[in-house]
DNA sequence: TTATTATGGGTAAACGCTTACAATTATGCT
DNA sequence: AGCATAATTGTAAGCGTTTACCCATAATAA
């Protein structure tokens, strides 16, 4: 937009009209469609009107009514995000770079919160498609073949973000990191540090969340460098500190032999399965290592401090938002495919080798 | 919104023409009018007609138009939210918070990240004005009477939300938490358990945020209850937890005297002081206590546990999201406030009692 | 019965923009 | 110069709602 002072008038509150197209018109000396026309550079207008219509935008402050554009056009440069809780640092860190590309790229979001309940995912999902959204992005618990019907009907782009659909097609466009892979190179970082005993402590038992790709990582890790797993040695959690401890404690009292490295689907659950191995007095890490999930703010700042494999959710929000963006603004919608952010294995204090 | 199965027609995308109220009007047999009667509850329609629109809604589910209808009626029940940084925890749940009343009473979201530039609060706020917004939520860095005197230019209500005015005076009604008061409880709790020497970690040096608020409370504490400050005591940082370690490195080297407790003003310094002091051999909270800011995530698990002040972000933006849209609902403009959010001493492990 | 008033429902005019089409003017070519 | 054609600009028809205004009908009162 051009650079330009315009006459600042303070009216009270309430008593302004909005300027609109007409109002530049007239000031302009022209008509409606011309002041649209150099707005929209569609049609060449030449230069002297353009000259007396950017100056009569800029003396008069206008600013296009986005509604009644949107209305015409059918297109409102807005998307739709659905995340679980924008509190939760993940979905934090994802949200700011799906911002950060929508900011740069002129598109408005509007972020909703599903609390992880289907019930207002679908609530949503309904609430956004009045909203007259070009695209969603959405970041669901568990997006099963019944969500994604939903999600085609509605006639704008959708992708998922976080998660992949949970019954092995690929019908939507989806932005994710490996969890799988994830979670075996960590296997695999223990392996080299010489650990030979690894548990871990994953998502809840029913769920086709992060949770269960990453415990499958784990179980192919452990098969290909050909190592045991007693039943003890898997537990589940909800990823909160409470889940670690006490799914540590379970380790702890049933396993025939204590594992010399633990695997936690979260870092939060890894702190809190670190406090109780403290509580019974292992010392970390000589005793027992510690691994993480996520490289959130905590695992830094922890004593020792939590290895952890970092997943870049800024990079996944950015990527997502501008893959979804292509699909809005060139429509062509190819073959769905899935996109995987790297991950990076991060080496800190929690983790030592064993001879 | 009533219950009811339409006849869901699966369409390629694309090809789906959204269904009107003319759509709706042909099937109930009736006027557009009446339909838009009917949803707005407006007049009185007759009991037959009504149901007969229902019908017809529910059957062709039908939703209105968001464009087409803030077009006219100048409504849009959408709010704005300015905040600097959206994965910065303390931001996030705010966020919720807002978000949680919002989606309540019906109201989309628009959430802006500022990164805390001034030169991005001003474009967001005109970007924002042409959202047609009916109302902004704002979290600013500094909110000086330039800013105000910018925002009272729009003709939708504005809060201020964590932040008051930096000028001395209450020109936007205010939802905040005191800072002042907080630091001012941190010294007296410290006090309590029998501090004397007390040292603060606090924000940038010229700034008008939270910080310098802190500052204030702290100083006013300090006197209230007679102890020295010397000029070492005071350190500035930027709540991060280098700045927390290097500002209890130079409390460590140029105080003539050592503090027997530190006040940071955010938990991140308030842990990278206690690292510092670590490295320094001293023993926490034996020889030295800390007491961070925020009861962020963080400070729960670190080890020992941080004391720190719980700032109740979530109400703040819940209390801040009801005020917004009760001022834009009943449009009544009274005398601005400032609205404070109490807050609460958090004991853990970091702070001792001395003799 | 007829005049008077409620009351329900339809018609059409906004709201502020984009854009197809028509009208006008300028340009190029014999 | 005279015509065909291209480049500009204006006119007006929507986009999908809400709502002021008017008309028809039913209800009430005299």
């Amino acid at each position: 937009m051009l650079q330009c002072a315009h006459e600042e008038k303070v009216f009270p509150r309430g008593e302004r009209m909005a300027v609109t197209i007409e109002d530049v018109a007239r000031e302009a000396r022209v008509s409606i469609a011309t002041v649209s026309r150099v707005m929209n550079s569609s049609k060449t207008v030449s230069p002297k009107l353009q000259q007396r219509v950017n100056d009569a935008i800029c003396k008069m402050n206008f600013r296009p009514n986005v509604l009644a554009r949107g209305l015409i056009t059918k297109r409102t440069s807005t998307i739709g995000v659905v995340v679980s809780d924008i509190a939760n640092p993940v979905f934090g860190v994802l949200t700011k770079g799906i911002n950060s590309v929508c900011q740069a790229k002129g598109y408005t979001v509007i972020i909703c919160e599903s609390d992880g309940k289907r019930k207002k995912e679908l609530s949503l999902l309904e609430k956004l498609s009045e909203q007259k959204i070009d695209g969603l992005l959405f970041a669901g618990v568990d997006v099963d073949r019944d969500l994604v019907d939903r999600m085609l009907l509605h006639d704008y782009p959708v992708l998922l973000v976080t998660q992949e659909e949970s019954y092995g097609e690929t019908r939507l466009n989806t932005v994710a990191h490996d969890n799988r892979q994830a979670a075996f190179d960590e296997v695999e970082f223990l392996v080299s540090c010489g650990h030979k005993r690894i548990a871990i402590i994953s998502g809840p038992e029913n769920d086709y969340s992060s949770g269960t790709r990453r415990l499958e990582g784990y179980l192919a890790g452990m098969e290909q460098f050909g190592m045991e797993v007693p039943h003890a040695y898997i537990r589940h959690g909800d990823f909160s500190f409470k889940a670690g401890y006490s799914g540590m404690r379970r380790i702890y009292e049933e396993s025939a032999q204590l594992p010399t490295a633990i695997i936690a689907c979260s870092d939060l659950m890894a702190i809190g399965a670190m406090q109780y191995a403290r509580d019974m007095g292992l010392t970390i890490p000589e005793q027992i290592s510690f691994m993480g999930f996520d490289d959130s703010a905590l695992s830094r700042y922890t004593t020792p401090s939590l290895s952890t494999v970092r997943i870049a959710y800024f990079e996944e929000g950015e990527l997502a938002a501008k893959t979804l963006i292509n699909g809005i603004e060139d429509g062509l919608c190819d073959q769905p495919t899935v996109r995987y952010i790297p991950h990076m294995i991060i080496r800190r204090g929690s983790v030592a080798c064993v001879e």
